[in-house]
RNA sequence: GCUGCUGUAGCUCAGAGGUAGAGCACUCCCUUGGUAAGGGAGAGGUCGAGAGUUCGAUUCUCUCCAGCAGCACCA
């Protein structure tokens, strides 16, 4: 028989009989280690301790303490227990597919009755019981027309289409659960009774559509959490308590930042105190573009059908529009007009007004453009998603040879912006040719080779995206991650061939000739709607000073002391702060439990004893504790802070 | 858009086939209190919209609208 050498990760060597699998490989260290393998590491690739080896390779036995590929199983093998539950519970429910992913797994079921909250507990107590069980897994690989033979005999044509799907010289994995059989790739634990038992839980059910596509037929997804022991399922339970206390929607309530409302689903009524966020960050936005070398322009929102016709928007994105019909008197149709769902036509047509020379490029054109898009009902999420956003939008027209310096130039702005609020570390994705796509290999080249090293040389190595470009050009995107470590992709830099072709940009070149410009779309914040949510989420609540809506509210504990706390109000806002008193009725306590809750960050309190100091109690946002200061020290103190990021002097 | 769930006072929520309740918020009165809720009184609702069943519907049924979770979408 043939040897084979394995490498264990101490550098040690062994040589075995070709087809060892590793549980005899974990035999052959110790019967110890045998006892608590759960899978091995196979040169990088998770396998089952069931599987033969055929070739040398480095090998690492893996137990319950090695928290990646135990994860990884017990996740798995809870996906395949849970469907075993629910069959064993309701043996006419199909079962399709059934991934690990993030924290936990899914499994996707065709059943006619929707699963119930109480199903959901119904499923978790059979689960317990079939852990109990503790039911030996087996695994075989079965050839295609047996598995395909044994599905169709079974009546299940999801797993017909799986096996479809799985390329021709991909062996078939059959995995048995005790007497419950599944077609599945593994690796398994040996044993379901090694599952944590009091360390998963089912979380909800939703509608998802077989194989991703939304022709297809809508299955219903039950959605599981597992994790190594029960102190990590609450630790995960918990953080899942706490990303919900930031909700931007209920902390937007909260401290009366804007409100949603049925006539106008998608859209923003911005109250005071969130308008004030939004103008504060649309100035600082404002001030850094002027110094990046921006032009600011402004265009229309309804803009006829012609234009949009031009652009391609007509074609490619007409049902994401708001399409206006105006009855004209005299006309003898119906004006069609759309609502503008993005600025760059309407910034080629400020581009071609006049003669444009190769002097003039590159042209970065700068708008806070408001778009209306029509999201689907589905899509609608807070201010996150909404129809009705105004994005800090901006064109840069100029030559191809300019696309790596232009791109270089906007990864220092934008990295200086997000720096400036706060987001040190971003991601960066980039996004090359798509399948169906306008203009040559050779510009896509181009243009691809000169986003990657401008990046790169930023010292930013991007992820890739392979074939996510739009049809038009390729794209870098920015993705900001908040405190609770989701993703939103903010940013935007995409390259575009088409649009000025479409729209019929030139400009004279040296050569005296008419040149084609490329145009470069970006996007720093993306929206402002969507900014402002993770601004909050990111802060829970409580922004930063330069951009909290009330930065101090000046309290009396005593009326007596009404006269000094206006007094103290007019100079902090004669010094650029925003500042209110609160003379009410109320005790002290009250006062600072309501400013607190409302995430004021400075709240300055004021008795007899500050009225005849001229000085005073001084309490900031998350302190106990308050400190004494005088009249004309925390003005200054408080103006310093106030100042924008960018504002401050280096 | 799809599947499921939800919609009762400004907010958070209870309730029931016989036209509604709590706490907080709000208004007024008392209280001038030193750093996270002082006391009392009062006002406030076409029970998301429309239709149907019923003697009677906010409650049951249907349609629509909106929200939530997920999927799909996301130039």
């Amino acid at each position: 028989m043939a040897q084979i050498s394995l490498t264990f990760p101490d550098g040690n060597q062994r040589s075995y009989d070709a087809g060892v699998t590793a549980m005899e490989v974990a035999q052959s260290i110790a019967p110890s280690l045998a006892k608590k393998a759960i899978s091995a590491t196979l040169d990088g690739a998770h396998v089952d301790l069931a599987w033969p080896i055929e070739a040398d390779g480095a090998i690492a036995i893996n137990t319950m303490k090695d928290p990646e590929p135990a994860l990884e199983l017990i996740r798995h093998d809870f996906a395949h227990i849970m469907a075993r539950a629910v069959q064993e519970l309701w043996p006419e429910v199909q079962v399709t597919i059934g991934p690990v992913i993030a924290n936990g797994w899914y499994y996707d079921f065709d059943r006619k009755e929707p699963f119930t909250p109480e199903d959901l507990e119904v499923i978790e107590k059979k689960m317990k019981e079939i852990i109990n069980l503790r039911d030996e897994v087996r695994t075989e690989v079965w050839d295609r027309p047996r598995a395909i033979e044994h599905y169709k005999s079974n009546n299940e044509p999801y797993k017909v289409e799986l096996i479809d799907a799985i390329p021709g010289d991909e062996p078939l994995r059959m995995y048995w659960h005790g007497d419950w059989q599944d077609l599945c790739r593994g690796p398994h634990l040996q044993n379901t009774g090694q599952l944590p038992a009091d360390a998963f839980k089912l979380m909800s059910v939703a509608g998802a559509y077989w194989r991703g596509d939304s022709d297809r037929a809508m299955l219903q997804r039950i959605y599981g959490v597992a994790f190594l022991n029960r102190n990590d399922l609450k630790a995960h339970l918990h953080m899942l308590e706490e990303a919900a206390k930031r909700d931007h929607r209920k902390l937007g309530r909260e401290m009366d930042l804007f409100h949603m409302q049925e006539e106008a689903p998608g859209q923003i009524f911005w109250h005071p105190n969130g308008w004030t966020v939004y103008t504060e960050l649309q100035d600082f936005m404002r001030r850094k573009q002027r110094a990046g070398g921006y032009v600011e322009v402004n265009t229309p929102q309804v803009v006829d059908r012609k234009l949009w016709e031009a652009s391609g928007h007509w074609e490619k994105y007409q049902e994401n529009m708001f399409i206006v019909e105006v009855d004209e008197e005299h006309a003898r149709e119906k004006a069609v007009n759309a609502l503008k769902p993005m600025n760059c036509p309407c910034h080629v047509q400020i581009f071609n007004q006049g003669i444009k020379s190769y002097r003039d490029l590159p042209l970065r054109m700068a708008e806070f453009g408001s778009c209306a898009r029509y999201e689907p009902s589905g899509a609608l999420h807070g201010i996150m998603r909404v129809r009705g956003f105004t994005q800090d939008d901006g064109h840069i027209f100029c030559r191809e040879d300019q696309i790596e310096s232009e791109t270089a130039v906007y990864i220092e702005f934008l990295s200086s912006i997000y720096k400036d609020l706060g987001f040190e570390n971003f991601k960066v994705k980039f996004s090359d040719r798509p399948e169906t796509r306008a203009g040559s290999d050779e510009v896509w080249d181009k243009a691809e080779s000169a986003l990657l090293s401008a990046t790169r040389a930023a010292g930013i190595e991007p992820e890739l995206n392979p074939g996510e470009g739009a049809f038009y050009g390729p794209k870098l995107e920015f993705v900001l991650t908040d405190a609770i470590g989701r993703d939103w992709q903010c940013g935007t830099h995409q390259v575009d061939f088409v649009l000025p072709e479409r729209l019929d940009a030139s400009y004279i070149g040296e050569d005296g000739n008419k040149h084609r410009p490329v145009m470069l779309h970006r996007a720093t914040l993306g929206s402002f709607e969507r900014f402002i949510g993770i601004l909050i989420e990111e802060h829970a609540g409580k922004l930063p000073f330069w951009l909290a809506p009330r930065q101090v509210v000046v309290a009396s504990i005593v009326s007596a002391a009404d006269d000094y706390v206006h007094e103290v109000v007019d100079a902090l806002r004669a010094a650029g702060i925003r500042a209110e008193a609160d003379t009410r009725n109320e005790k002290i306590n009250y006062k600072v439990r309501e400013h607190s809750l409302a995430k004021v960050p400075v709240l300055l309190a004021i008795g007899m004893r500050e009225v005849e100091e001229r000085t005073l109690s001084v309490r900031r946002l998350g302190n106990k504790q308050s400190t004494t200061e005088s009249f004309d020290n925390i003005v200054k103190t408080l103006a310093v802070e106030a100042t924008p990021p960018d504002m401050i002097p280096s």
